[in-house]
DNA sequence: ATTCTAATGATAAAATTAATAGACATCCTG
DNA sequence: CAGGATGTCTATTAATTTTATCATTAGAAT
């Protein structure tokens, strides 16, 4: 399960990859318009910006640009940075592997086989999708719906 | 993240899947064989019991078994019975789905659309793999190690 | 019946993690 | 320099997870 923290990190950079690139967007701003407790939503920017996936501008004119495109942003990192690996049990995880310490041989240990099969599953997912996908679903999502009304 | 609970409550379900059917395992056996705090091993199993997965006899020649084949038991459930929903937001739950009170239209929730996909990565994964398929790889693992000694 | 065995339940303590708040520093721009 | 914005540090609160303690209940054997 993603923490609100992972959440509100993803619709903070959902947000921002809506913006004209280069165009700033205040905090208080995403905060509101989004439901997200600002000051909660300060030190979330905060790791991702100390993780390079967003740029921040003090004093007036300043706030949040993405780093890079959002095509060039994925999900599955946006997802590490701030609630930690994508794999369900540490053993079973590429970027963050940690041995189990009870587990005597983990080799034969079918917990971790199956682990590391939905570890792969999940990583393929979040990790081939980008902000920009993230962004056309929703686009897509609200053009739907003004078609029905 | 799988919590403690869910791991060991998956060790346990694939230690009683490696007795002869119909033979009860202790919780101490148990616990002590997979360095289980004993205590908690006992409501992890209670859990199980109240899900109608495992059986449990008291009195001497007692103790847990499953209450069905191994075959016919999913590595899902066992994990949604312990550690809850497996999409990554509840919003993306078939099984226990809920609305997030932010976020005011649903259908246009890129954060929700992405989190689908995975959701459904992660199930085809955890709802097709039985406690058998499981033990399969336990042993298969096992079987590799001695080879190679 | 008594005794031994083993699960059960209730509870609460400890530890960890998640979520939020406040005060002050720092930086940029005009 | 004035004011608008982020940055940092700290602390608090709340929620959840993990573990331990103690007393209870049910079953089998004698």
């Amino acid at each position: 399960m993603l923490t609100k923290k992972g959440k509100y990190g993803l619709k903070a950079m959902l947000h921002l990859a809506g913006r004209p690139p280069g165009q700033p967007s205040l905090v208080t701003e995403i905060a509101t318009t989004n439901a997200i407790p600002k000051k909660f939503l300060d030190t979330i920017l905060g790791e991702l910006r100390n993780a390079g996936l967003v740029n921040s501008k003090k004093g007036k004119g300043g706030g949040y640009t993405l780093a890079r495109s959002a095509q060039e942003i994925r999900v599955g990192h946006i997802i590490r940075i701030l609630d930690g690996p994508l794999a369900p049990i540490q053993c079973a995880s590429k970027t963050s592997y940690r041995r189990c310490d009870d587990c005597k041989d983990e080799k034969s240990c079918g917990v971790r086989l199956v682990m590391l099969e939905a570890r792969e599953a999940i990583a393929t997912v979040l990790d081939n999708r980008t902000l920009a996908d993230m962004r056309a679903f929703a686009v897509r999502g609200e053009a739907e719906l003004t078609y029905c009304i």
